[in-house]
This record gives structure tokens, C-alpha cells and sequence, in this order.
DNA sequence: CAGTGAGCGAGCTTCCGCTTGACTT
């Protein structure tokens, strides 16, 4: 009897280990590996009239996790849930714990929590076992319940009225309404010029360049050419006449550790990874790399909202830092990061487990991908132990008639930060000759240059995942999901890393926002989360917020079926592509597999044909390139004359064709590159963007 | 971590959030 030990139960298997290592024998852990109970997919499964009580069941295929769980539990002296220490973890600790008590109600079941993996932090939480928060739990199954009726409410809808098997959610509708907005920006911006005049003076050796900032005591906002003809004339001639210099000192603090976002926010931009390469990559390095003595996890749990980190790394880090550089980047009191609002903090910030495991001395274990994401997240941490970084900052007025040009100069004066965070440019020195006021400058060159201004930018995955956390809507482990779910629903496309809605994404978008605005509101989330909290904090019934919420709903649900009667959504997009069969006008139609070319014509005519992308490039061939599968359901892309041509490609044709020599040009990366090889014409995206404004 | 090849689509779908492998409709 006295052998029988305490089970512990976490989500997942690597935090089972590490655990397992920091406590005796006296204690097993075990990982339930997320939810085991939920909603049945099948059926709403919600009961309305009996206060909205959900009926749970065990999610398909989770069975034997459970079983085997509830075995582990009886051969246990008591059971700690140790699930994460947020809303969805008391659930998950919750249900588990029922349905162990349900085959022992005399077993000793318990709550534990700790927002750190270090042996201080489990140890103590093992000292304070709780009983489960029912309230918590309450406010989990009003979000979970919420959810289920928007989504098996609204996706019928569109079923109906557009096509079967799309999807409406309280996050992924949102996140489609703000690309299909930004989209629709784009298409109403017309460019317009404007024109700025640039001054090159040179003192001694050095020369610098100054723009035209102000003309007759104004902003100086050129935007004709005849203006900027007029004011050129004015201002060329001089005399140039220094009347201010300002220099200034100023500091840069550090960024906090990553966030999932954060995370998911640099490896965009700086490594141009997708939100979901970025999350396979970290949980690689989470899981653990084979090093020389065995598999160790490289990084914390890279599934967080949180900047906060366990007193124990940041003595580490402080340590790393006095033994490997001078001591003036020893911060006197250790930085703090402020969480947002939002944060659960159930988890640290995402960092190295060790600093001292550097990334140069594990380079030759990782593969390059792992080795970027894991230099990204050892540099973010180090350095956010690091002093400010300081410049001192020079500006120079310079008058003439009644024009004044504004010169810059920026001087890293101590790198701080940057010493270990090589922050993009910002630490380039541009300096200023010495200048005094009053002095006459010599001019070497002074020119007028006509700019045009821009459309706004399409969201990638680093800007969604930003806006989504920003307004509150989705979770560290969700942000990845929602953009595979928009692109598996054919709602928008991926187009040199930019979202583009697809004429189906739009028009449910335009279904779905002319219907249901409050509920598409970007604020309708921040707003839900507010009530949960309420109910977290025992102030209201769970099922208030869905009485309030639902009623109106469902109301709104069959208004927008009476308003839609009529209404036959038409999800082909007419093309000019002429039907080889009948002659009529083919569409562009979505199928199983995506989309297609189908005679207008059906079901008279039935001819279908893929969807040419662009030439074939290889030189005298005259097929079109077309979107093909692997046997694994793999997207490639090669000549519709195979096998006569065998042309193939993985990288992602674009609609441009190759100035050169017109083959169709592929996404790499950052750059289209024709895809003939002969040719081996590139150019970056903002090349063709540029080129875009002055032709259109 | 390398890997690449039919012809079909126009009847049973869908939510969000927690977690890994199994598996690429």
C-alpha cells in the first residue's frame, strides 16, 4: 500500500519528462496530450431549452489515452491535475478528474499549478494542491459552447447558400473580413505623386544630404510638378544658412523574450517562415535535440502568451553575461517585461533552456532551420538582459529664401543591446560634419524626385498573427491554424507571402458581414472575454452570457435566411477562357481539389479543364503550366503536355509573366524568378510593385 | 528531410482550443 504512488497528469509528454526528472520515485507523471473531452463533431450537441448544458462525450480516438489514464489513476495513491493554469487546463484537469472519479470516488483527486517547468516552481505547487476552480471551468464551457453555435449555426448557412463544406467562426470570419477589407482598399487606391526636393552640401571631406522640409513656415508638401518646378527654383540657388543644429541623446530599451506571436512576428520577417513552418520548427527544438549526452529540450514551451521567466534564467542569463562580456552590459537591477492584458500566463516567455548552450557551440546538432529559429530566440532573450542601446543624434536646419532643408545624423554611442541582437540597420551610423550656426553651406548638388504614394500592404502571416493578438482573437495555439484553415477553405491564396482573398473568400465575407456585423465586430471577442472573466470571478451564471448572446443570434440567423431567399451565391468567376467543346465561356469553379475550369455551359456541356497558371517555359513548348498533386496530395506544378513535356516545379507560380522572355515567373522566397532557366531573369516583389504604380 | 506526374470535381460538410503524431482528400 505504501508503495503507491502520486500520478500527475500534464498535457504534454515532453513536460511529463522534465517533470518526472525534478521529482522522486514517489511520483509518476503522465499526459493527457490536450482535451480528451468535448463537443461531438456530428451534431450541435448544445441543449437550448435546458440552459445551453453541452453534451460532452470522448473526443474520437482519445479513448484509449483516457483508459489508460483511469488505470494509472487506480493503481495511484492520489492524483494530481496538473494541467496548464488557464481556463482550458482547469477544463481539461476538470473532466479528466471526473472521469476518474466516476470508476474510484474514493481516490483523492487534486488540482496542482505552476507557470514555470523548474524544480522550485513544480515542487512548490506539489506543497498546495487545490480542488478544481468550477468557475473557470464554467467560463471555459461558455466560450466552448459560444463557439459551437456560432460556427454549426453560420456554416449551414453557407452551405445553403453558396457551397457545402465552407466555415464560419467568431475567429476565422474575422480573420477573413480584415484580409478581404485590406483587399478592398487596395483595389479603390488610386496612387498619387508627390515630390520632394533633395540637397547634397558638402563640408570638408564629408558630404550629407538634406530634404526640404519646410517652405514659408509650412510642412513643405509638394504635390504637383509645377510646384515642385516653382519651389526648386526658389530654393536652389542659396544661400544655404545653417540656423539650427540640435543634438540629442536618446536610448532604445530592449524587446521583451518571444511570445508565440512575437515568435511567429520576426521569423516572418527576418527568416520569412510561415506561422505554421515557425511552430514545427519550435517544437522540435522543445521536444529535444539529440546532443551529445541524449535528447534535450533546446527552448520552453513555444505555446505562450506570456514575457515573464522564471527568476532562475534570468540569474542565468545575468551570469552568461558577466563572464562573456565587458562589465558595463551587466544591467545593474535585472530588466522586467510587462504582460499584456490578455496574457493567461500559464506559461514563460519562449527561451533557451539554457543560455550557455549558445548557438554557435549546438550549430553542428540542428538543422539550419533550427539553427535560425533558435539564434533568433537565444538573441531575443539574451539581449533582452541587456542595457539600452544609446545614439546620440544630430539635426541641422538649413534655410534658403524661404526654404528649410533637414539633415540627419544618428551615431551609436554604446550598442547595449545590439551588442548580441543584430537589429536590422538600426545600429548604421550616419554622421554629420561638424557645423555651426550661422555658417554658409557649400552646395555639391541639389535635385527634385517625384515618388508615388502607396496602396496599403496585404497581410502575411507575421501581420495577421499581429493584428489577431493585438484584438485579442485567437490563442498562441491557434494562430497557425486559422491561416491553413482560410487557405484549405479556398477563402484566400498565398501569393509571394501575401493573403489574397479568392473571389469565394469575398463573397461569403460579403455574406457573412452584411448579416451578422456585431458578431464580425472586431471587438465582439474582447467583449466575450470580458464576460468570461466575469464568470471566472463567480459574478455571473455561465449560461447568462449565452442566454444574451444566443437569443439575438439565432434571430439574426433566420433574418438573414428570409433576407437571402432569393439570393444564389455564385461562386464562379467568369474568365475569358473560350470552351474548346461548344465554344461558350468557361468559369473558374472550386472543386474537391481546388479549382477548375468548367464550361458555362453545364450541364449541357460538361467540359472541365485545369486552370492554366502561365506558359510552359520550357523553349518550344507551347503547353500551359498547371497545379498537379503528388501521390501523398502534395501541391507541384508542371506542363499540361505530359509526358510529351516534362516540365515540373515545387515553387508557386505567380500571374506575372517574365518581362524577358515571357515564361511564367515562380515565388522564391522573397523574389519571382522566371522560370525558364535559360533565361534566369529575377526580381524583387517591390521591383514589381513599382512598376505596377507608374504603369497602372 | 526529401520528395514531382490520374482525372476528377457538381450529396453529409462545420466551430475554437488543447495536444501530438499519422498522414497526406
Amino acid at each position: 500500500m505504501t508503495d503507491k504512488k502520486t500520478l500527475i497528469v500534464v498535457e504534454s509528454p515532453t513536460k511529463a519528462k522534465t517533470i518526472k526528472r525534478y521529482l522522486g520515485r514517489e511520483y509518476e507523471v503522465t499526459s493527457s496530450m490536450g482535451h480528451l473531452i468535448d463537443l461531438p463533431k456530428s451534431r450541435i450537441a448544445v441543449d437550448i431549452k435546458n440552459g445551453f448544458e453541452p453534451d460532452y462525450i470522448t473526443i474520437r480516438g482519445r479513448g484509449k489515452i483516457l483508459k489508460d489514464l483511469k488505470r494509472d489513476a487506480s493503481r495511484s495513491k492520489q492524483v494530481y491535475l496538473a494541467a496548464d493554469s488557464d481556463r482550458e487546463g482547469e477544463a481539461i484537469s476538470f473532466h479528466i478528474g471526473n472521469a476518474i472519479k466516476k470508476d474510484r470516488p474514493k481516490l483523492e483527486v487534486k488540482r496542482i499549478v505552476f507557470n514555470e517547468i523548474t524544480e522550485d516552481a513544480i515542487k512548490e505547487a506539489v506543497r498546495h494542491p487545490r480542488e478544481i476552480d468550477m468557475a473557470l471551468v464554467d467560463a471555459q464551457k461558455a466560450r466552448r459552447v459560444l463557439d459551437r453555435l456560432v460556427g454549426y449555426n453560420l456554416s449551414p448557412l453557407l452551405w445553403e447558400k453558396i457551397k457545402k463544406g465552407l466555415s464560419a467562426g467568431r475567429v476565422q470570419s474575422v480573420a477573413l473580413k480584415v484580409i478581404c477589407e485590406r483587399e478592398a482598399e487596395i483595389e479603390r487606391f488610386v496612387p498619387s505623386g508627390y515630390w520632394t526636393i533633395e540637397a547634397v552640401f558638402v563640408k570638408g571631406k564629408k558630404t550629407f544630404t538634406a530634404k526640404l522640409v519646410q517652405l514659408d513656415g509650412k510642412k513643405a508638401e509638394i504635390k504637383t510638378e509645377q510646384a515642385a518646378e516653382e519651389i526648386y527654383r526658389r530654393v536652389k540657388n542659396g544661400p544655404f544658412v545653417v540656423i539650427k543644429i540640435e543634438e540629442k541623446e536618446r536610448k532604445r530599451r530592449p524587446q521583451p523574450p518571444f511570445t508565440t506571436s512575437k515568435l511567429q512576428q520576426a521569423a516572418g520577417s527576418k527568416l520569412k517562415y510561415s506561422a505554421r513552418k515557425t511552430m514545427m520548427v519550435a517544437q522540435a527544438l522543445y521536444e529535444g535535440i539529440s546532443l551529445e549526452k541524449g535528447p534535450e529540450g533546446l527552448i520552453t514551451y513555444m505555446r505562450t502568451d506570456s514575457v515573464r521567466v522564471s527568476q532562475q534564467a534570468v540569474d542565468e542569463t545575468r551570469r552568461f553575461i558577466k563572464e562573456n562580456y565587458p562589465e558595463k552590459y551587466l544591467l545593474e537591477t535585472q530588466n522586467m517585461f510587462k504582460n499584456r492584458s490578455s496574457s493567461q500566463d500559464a506559461h514563460e516567455a519562449i527561451r533557451p533552456t539554457s543560455v550557455y548552450r549558445t548557438p554557435a557551440s549546438i550549430k553542428e546538432y540542428l538543422s539550419r532551420d533550427q539553427y535560425r529559429l533558435y539564434t533568433l530566440i537565444w538573441e531575443q532573450f539574451v539581449s533582452s538582459q541587456l542595457p539600452p542601446c544609446v545614439f546620440r543624434t544630430a539635426t541641422a536646419d538649413i534655410r534658403s529664401d524661404g526654404g528649410v532643408f533637414r539633415a540627419n545624423g544618428q551615431k551609436v554611442v554604446f550598442d547595449g543591446f545590439l551588442k548580441v541582437l543584430k537589429s536590422n540597420g538600426v545600429e548604421k551610423n550616419r554622421v554629420l560634419p561638424k557645423l555651426e550656426e550661422g555658417e554658409t553651406l557649400e552646395k555639391k548638388s541639389i535635385t527634385r524626385e517625384v515618388h508615388y504614394t502607396e496602396p496599403p500592404p496585404r497581410y502575411t502571416d507575421a501581420t495577421l498573427v499581429k493584428f489577431l493578438e493585438e484584438s485579442g482573437i485567437g490563442r498562441p495555439s491557434t494562430y497557425a491554424p486559422i491561416i491553413t484553415t482560410l487557405i484549405k477553405r479556398y477563402y484566400i491564396e498565398r501569393k509571394n507571402r501575401q493573403f489574397k482573398p479568392t473571389f469565394l473568400g469575398k463573397l461569403t465575407n460579403n455574406l457573412l458581414t452584411k448579416n451578422f456585423p456585431e458578431l464580425l465586430g472586431i471587438d465582439f471577442t474582447a467583449r466575450m472575454e470580458e464576460r468570461l472573466d466575469e464568470v471566472a470571478e463567480q459574478k455571473l451564471p455561465w449560461n447568462r452570457i449565452l442566454e444574451e448572446f444566443y437569443f439575438p443570434f439565432i434571430e439574426s440567423v433566420e433574418e438573414a435566411k428570409v433576407r437571402l431567399e432569393n439570393f444564389k451565391g455564385i461562386t464562379d468567376e467568369e474568365t475569358d477562357y473560350i470552351c474548346e467543346r461548344c465554344g461558350k465561356k468557361m468559369v473558374k469553379r472550386l472543386g474537391r481539389y481546388g479549382f477548375f475550369l468548367a464550361c458555362s455551359g453545364f450541364p449541357e456541356c460538361r467540359e472541365t479543364k485545369p486552370v492554366p497558371l502561365g506558359s510552359c517555359p520550357k523553349p518550344g513548348c507551347d503547353g500551359v503550366v498547371i497545379a498537379r498533386r503528388t501521390k501523398r496530395g502534395k501541391e507541384f506544378f508542371g506542363c499540361s503536355r505530359y509526358p510529351d513535356c516534362d516540365f515540373m516545379t515545387w515553387d508557386k507560380p505567380s500571374d506575372r509573366a517574365c518581362p524577358v522572355c515571357g515564361s511564367i515567373m515562380v515565388e522564391k522566397k522573397d523574389r519571382l524568378a522566371c522560370a525558364n532557366e535559360e533565361c534566369g531573369h529575377t526580381e524583387t516583389i517591390s521591383d514589381i510593385e513599382k512598376e505596377a504604380l507608374v504603369s497602372g
